[in-house]
DNA sequence: GGCAACCCTGGGCCATAGTCCAATGTTTTG
DNA sequence: CAAAACATTGGACTATGGCCCAGGGTTGCC
C-alpha cells in the first residue's frame, strides 16, 4: 500500500509543506516521480513522520533526528547516549525553571507585603551551577 | 564602574553583535552616546546578559525573557498579576518537561545494553502509545 | 465531459536568534 | 605621532523550521 503526499501528511497530522521540507533536508526520502500520476509514499512513512514529531516534542532538533534515524535499529548504544544527553538537559531545564518559579513566588508574596524588594530574578539563575553549552 | 561594549560582551561571554542585537530588541538598554568617546555600559549588564543566556538555555525565548526581566523592574501592584500568570505558565512548563523526562527515562531503560542488536527506542517513538503535546 | 480536488515546481516569505561586513570615527599604546 | 585596536552605523547574510502562493499538470467523481 502507498499514499500520495496529501494522504501521508494527513495520516501523520502534519502539513503537506512539512513533508516536502523534510524531504529537502533528507529526513524523508522523496519517491521517484512516475511517468504517470503522482509520487507514491510507503505507509511506513507515516510512522517515520510520527517518530519525527514525537522526537521533536522530546527536545530533539531535526538534525539530531536525522542522526537518530540513521543510527537506526542496530546501534542501540548510540541512540541511548543521545537520549541520555537529552534526559540530562531536560533535568537541568526543570531545575532552572523551578528556581525561577521560586523567585516568582517570592516576588508575588513580596508584592502583598513588602515593596522594598528589588528584582531577584537575575540572582535566581546567577549561581546556577549548570553550564550553558 | 562601566564598560565599553567589547568588554561587556567579553565579560558575559557573548558576541559583541549579540549585545547590539539585544539592544535592538529592548532586552538591554543602549546607553546614550556621549559627545566624546564610546558608550559606557554598567557592570550590572554583565549579570543581565548571563541571566539571558541561562534563561535561554532553560527554554525561554528572548521575548519571554524580556517579560521576565520586566517583572522585577516595574512597580509591584501592576506586576503581580503578570507574575502570577508567569508562575502558572512555568508550572505547566515544568510539568511538561517532567513528563518528557519520564518518557526518556522509560526509553533509556528499555534500551537495555544486553539486548544485543535491536533498538526498542526507535520503535517506541514511532508507535505512539505515549501521548504527544 | 467537466470541474473540483488534488499534486508539482519553484520560488518567496515568516519568526527567532543571531553573525558579518565595510566604512568611518575614537582610543590606546608603543 | 602613528598604527593597532576598538567602537559605530547600517545593512546584508546565516540557520532553523517551517508556511504559502502562482501557475501549471493529473485524477476522481458525478
Amino acid at each position: 500500500m502507498s499514499l500520495t503526499i496529501g494522504k501521508l501528511a494527513c495520516a501523520a497530522s502534519v502539513n503537506i509543506e512539512t513533508v516536502r521540507y523534510y524531504q529537502r533536508i533528507g529526513l524523508l526520502q522523496e519517491p521517484d516521480k512516475p511517468q504517470i500520476g503522482y509520487r507514491q509514499y510507503p505507509v511506513t512513512d507515516v510512522a517515520r513522520l510520527r517518530f519525527v514529531k514525537r522526537a521533536q516534542y522530546l527536545g530533539f532538533t531535526l538534525k539530531e533526528i536525522v542522526e537518530l534515524l540513521s543510527l537506526g535499529e542496530d546501534r542501540c548504544e548510540s541512540v541511548k547516549v543521545l537520549a541520555e544527553q537529552k534526559r540530562d538537559r531536560i533535568k537541568i531545564q526543570i531545575r532552572g525553571l523551578e528556581s525561577i518559579h521560586a523567585v516568582l513566588l517570592r516576588l508575588i508574596e513580596g508584592c502583598a507585603t513588602d515593596q522594598a524588594q528589588h528584582c531577584s530574578m537575575i540572582d535566581a539563575l546567577s549561581h546556577e551551577d549548570n553550564q550553558s553549552p
